[in-house]
DNA sequence: CAGGATCCCGCGGGATACTG
DNA sequence: CAGTATCCCGCGGGATCCTG
């Protein structure tokens, strides 16, 4: 996410995480990574079922220069890339997973109907 | 934040929060809003930095009908319309203060110099 | 196997003007 | 004051093919 999404990232930095991790891809992937410690290139992308290969490499490349991801690479042949979190990439778990357990409560408020109250 | 962006809404309760929550006005709008209780449609524009009255309108809309934000409107001349947090709303802050924790941190990495580690 | 290069389209979202 | 209505552009991202 750059350029037109960079709105206050210097005043907000709830906007300057999102500037790293927004995007169709991102979490995603990170999901993904913190469920399986480490994951090769194909193996990510069966697993983020519909990604091409063009947004898994940028994403990856995205978040790898932002320390998000670490991309280990030997010198083999066939060619093996292996990608796993950073310690970054770690400490990010704790607000996605907020965002899950919120996004779970919402689902089952959905199909029990109950929706729809007031602060006030 | 619709159609193409509703990836895997159904597997993933993250995917299904983003649904809600994406787009680049929506979390502003609720960081806003959850630092003032209660505000007009005038005062939270201006808050909101560089918004458009498309944009805010037709997120506050949006946030409304996903039952996020409380819109409440007085039969007065001129109109008054208020806008506040539905309880859905509110219990969605902690997800926001980690992403907000996490940002933050990771800015002060970034002038402190220290950045990139490994999880393995 | 792990990508790179190109082409192309849709829609998210900005600007501007108007209204009850 | 609190929105609507239109026009328009850019880029996020898909599809497809190519390569070390």
């Amino acid at each position: 996410m750059n350029k037109k999404d960079m709105v206050n990232t210097m005043d907000c930095p709830v906007t300057y995480a999102l500037n790293m991790i927004g995007g169709k891809w991102k979490i995603p992937i990170l999901w993904t990574l913190s469920q399986n410690r480490v994951l090769r290139y194909n193996e990510l992308k069966r697993k983020l079922n519909g990604i091409t290969n063009m947004m898994l490499t940028q994403s990856l490349k995205e978040m790898e220069s932002c320390g998000l991801i670490h991309r280990e690479q030997y010198p083999e042949i066939p060619p093996r890339v292996e990608y796993s979190l950073t310690q970054a990439g770690l400490e990010l778990l704790p607000a996605i997973d907020e965002l899950a357990k919120w996004g779970a409560r919402q689902m089952a408020l959905r199909h029990t109907g109950n929706n729809e109250s007031r602060s006030e």
